[in-house]
DNA sequence: GTGGTTCAATGGTCCAACCAATTTCTGCAC
DNA sequence: GTGCAGAAATTGGTTGGACCATTGAACCAC
């Protein structure tokens, strides 16, 4: 009976301040990179204190927004607009295997998905701009014998834009993001991603055919060996290193 | 109580904060919920100032960790570790058909996924689970005359739950996030999700026969009939109503 | 019990400094 | 003029203290 009451809203003054900062950027054209005024100009202009501008800004460092540098200013790291939707994802215990694997199933379904579209509405030129890459990446693989991972990463994230949705790159950077932190310090696979080499250009074939089943099909085959060669990795892992 | 918080140590403070009251939520087993020490005791006990347990309390309360009620205190909103990880996702836009045909793109993607994750790994009880669901939403089919969204909307929950992986759920609550964002002032599409009612309990025999690329499938099916709805709502709206 | 009132606790905001890293400017040597 | 070291200004980071606004509990008539 009672359900549509929404806590009333009285103060909000941080939230304020961002949306102010988010119309500021908009009105001023501004993109990843450049760099948003001092604190103490935003405090004095917005009529709050600086404290209230730190709180604002922080939130958004924390969003991945923006970056502070100290002594330089503070800087635009993504495309801000007054209308973003935040949805911070946390992955409980996510420093461990489980947790990879977990963003490798986002990827999976996303991955296929992608491909399916792609092969309905990839046009001459994302589909040239995909085999280049494609080609890149090949190349890379033959000259330097399997570590070609940054145009692997390339590859699909062409795929992604081809798609026409641009949902699939936003997220899929998300968990790029993951797997990278699990790079740092990593389970020792090194020759990771020479079962799934193949797989690329027959997504790509299944694309330019128009085939979207197919391409599906093929995209879900590569992140199944991905999915196999991490497993295989963390086992040797186990045996080896009891860390 | 708040015996456990040794000092902090150098720069990077508001980092320094968060683990150490991440520790500290370890040590005192705080679930969601509790509520966790006062801003000036954690200042004093960690030996800095207010202001920085502020920024990083913010920090939290922006990746929806924690809840700030004033006067009262500051709550625990979801289980927190030392080793979490947090993955900020901001969606731009969205707020046209193309944007809400973007969500259900990505819904399609997870909803496969899922199924077919949860074909796999789904035991007894998720499987209980997910049919009682399911028959609280052919009940309320049957009452209502299909207004059945919100149990339909808990069907779904239920399978990406019980596909064993976190992230599922989140995102997809980011898609109907926007989703309803969208529905607020709704393009009228009032018998929507008719023509995908039968393939809610199809996707389930399909889970519950451990069967997952025919899980996949339905799924996909259930989201293409989703999305044929909506394109003809979609002309409907045009054609009788300019906006 | 019901409905006010008081009062202490707590988060929210503000101010005015100072610290630390960075950038920019300056002036000297060449 | 050029190059470079050091001073100065800029900017985010931190501190301590103050006050406001809201909450919740204790208390008190009725």
């Amino acid at each position: 009976m009672t359900d549509h009451l929404p806590p009333i809203q009285t103060t909000a003054r941080d939230d304020a301040v961002l949306k102010a900062l988010a119309g500021f950027v908009r009105q001023e054209a501004l993109g990843p990179g450049e760099k948003l005024p001092t604190e103490r100009i935003l405090a004095e202009r917005l009529k709050v204190s600086r404290n209230t501008v730190r709180e604002a800004l922080t939130r958004w460092e924390g969003l991945g927004l923006v970056e502070r540098r100290q002594g330089s200013g503070t800087y635009l790291k993504a495309a801000v607009s007054p209308d973003m939707l935040h949805m911070p994802l946390t992955l409980a215990g996510g420093n461990d295997f489980a947790g990879l694997m977990a963003t490798l199933e986002i990827r999976r379904a996303l991955e296929a998905e992608a491909a399916a579209l792609c092969a309905i509405r990839a046009g001459k030129a994302e589909l040239a701009e995909i085999e280049h890459k494609l080609d890149l990446m090949e190349e890379a693989f033959q000259t330097r014998a399997g570590m070609s991972s940054d145009e692997d990463w390339e590859f699909h994230q062409a795929v992604f834009r081809a798609s026409g949705n641009p949902l699939f790159e936003q997220i899929i950077a998300a968990m790029y993001e993951m797997f990278h932190r699990f790079w740092e310090h990593p389970l020792g696979v090194r020759d990771f991603g020479h079962a799934s080499f193949p797989y690329h250009r027959t997504i790509f074939e299944r694309i330019a055919a128009h085939d979207p089943d197919g391409a599906r099909a093929e995209a879900l085959k590569l992140i199944a060996t991905v999915e196999d060669d991490l497993k295989r990795g963390a086992a040797n892992l186990k045996l080896s290193d009891r860390r």
